[in-house]
DNA sequence: TAAATAGAAATAATATACATTTTTTCATCC
DNA sequence: GGATGAAAAAATGTATATTATTTCTATTTA
């Protein structure tokens, strides 16, 4: 059985997320096409198409003629994407409930477990990918896979917009794994109300110490 | 000033957006891209990129090498579209209530005035027009733009999805007018959770409907 | 000097050509 | 007659060429 060859543009596709996760691309950076195709070795078809996919996730700008941006998470966008996020987390969640069985419950518990060492570790990478499994497994018990799909992206756009700076705080690693529990229990009890309850209130927090995280920046700003 | 001339990839998009709502392209149908290209009189780029937009959407399913199919609304595709939406309505309302202006208001009570004559008239066509009317109002109203951009799209695919049929039945004519009276009641006390109850009610018998509708389809498939 | 404008350079949008994969066809064999 | 398999046809993926739009710059003019 032989490996069948993904089509370029979800290389592209891929290679281009990741170098905007990592900051290898800001926003507000211009993507040229050509050049793009000739740092790859290959043609501006399939890069035409990554980024027409990067820009209906959310990450790219494309104005006509213009080309395509690095989007500015500018606030408006941040807390527009952070509503959507904490309607569809609750959504997942409480979809989740039912269908969840006591070794769902174990593996949730294991990963607990492994963000509290990471916590003790002051490993904050592998705190924020441990953090990301607890979240995706919710999306994948809720059985719904277009859910899964909007999650991920979203996720990741929050990581990306501020949980990195955020979770540099011992503080904040502490009160989400608090939150996480508080879910967890919910689950455990079968008590959906309550651990939709649960997942919103992570949310409202998560969007807070964001908004407080952005104040403390601009504060810095003035300062200078 | 001279108008901008949109790219052929949007006017593709909507073409063929249309043809899926009117019939023309029913599911099953597979898209041929040269085809497309030498009706549209344009060249196959152009249509790649409107095609690979409507996947995005969710409308069209693409494998490599093998092409663009319009996507068959499963039962299960249709269950999920129904979560999402749910949980994004109720955002929108949540976020629309504390926006709303009296003007606002009157607004929406002439939509229902015109609907409920509608129903009078038995006109179905322009009953479903106004009720993306009302819908789309409080996307608006969320001030929530990516928030209206999904749900317009949610919407749509539902409608395609069965509200037409379920809409033939006069007896759900009079319950919607019924429940976006409550919506619009809640809103008018300024009662933000009441509103969200209020669709997350509307929601849950849109989707009651479409599950009876279908089961009597089923039936009559039987019976034949 | 500053604003306006024409023209050149750069870039995206579109068209066309070529490569790779899949599907179909049809002759052959069992 | 049905199964098998190679070759042809057809469709998508990719590369390259052409056109249209924008932007920058240099020149002109008030």
């Amino acid at each position: 059985m032989l490996e069948k060859q993904l089509p370029y543009k979800h290389k592209v596709y891929e290679i281009l997320k990741k170098a905007i996760l990592s900051g290898h691309l800001a926003p507000g950076d211009v993507l040229n096409e050509r050049k793009l195709s000739e740092e790859l070795g290959i043609s501006r078809t399939p890069v035409r198409e990554a980024l027409q996919m990067l820009a209906q996730d959310g990450w790219l700008q494309i104005e006509t003629y213009k080309g395509a941006v690095v989007r500015e998470f500018d606030w408006r966008y941040m807390m527009e994407t952070a509503r959507i996020r904490s309607a569809l987390e609750a959504c997942a969640v409480e979809d989740a409930a039912p269908n969840i069985t006591d070794e769902d419950l174990l593996r949730l518990e294991e990963i607990q477990e492994e963000q509290r060492k990471m916590v003790e570790n002051f490993d904050v990478q592998a705190f924020i990918i441990l953090d990301r499994r607890f979240h995706t497994y919710i999306y994948e018990l809720s059985g719904n896979q277009q859910l899964l799909r909007l999650l991920e992206n979203y996720y990741d756009i929050f990581r990306f917009l501020g949980t990195q700076a955020v979770m540099n705080s011992e503080e904040r690693r502490l009160t989400t794994l608090a939150e996480h529990q508080a879910i967890l229990d919910a689950l455990k009890r079968s008590d959906t109300t309550g651990a939709v309850q649960a997942m919103k209130n992570h949310m409202f927090h998560t969007e807070e110490n964001m908004r407080s995280h952005r104040e403390r920046a601009l504060n810095q700003q003035e300062n200078k």
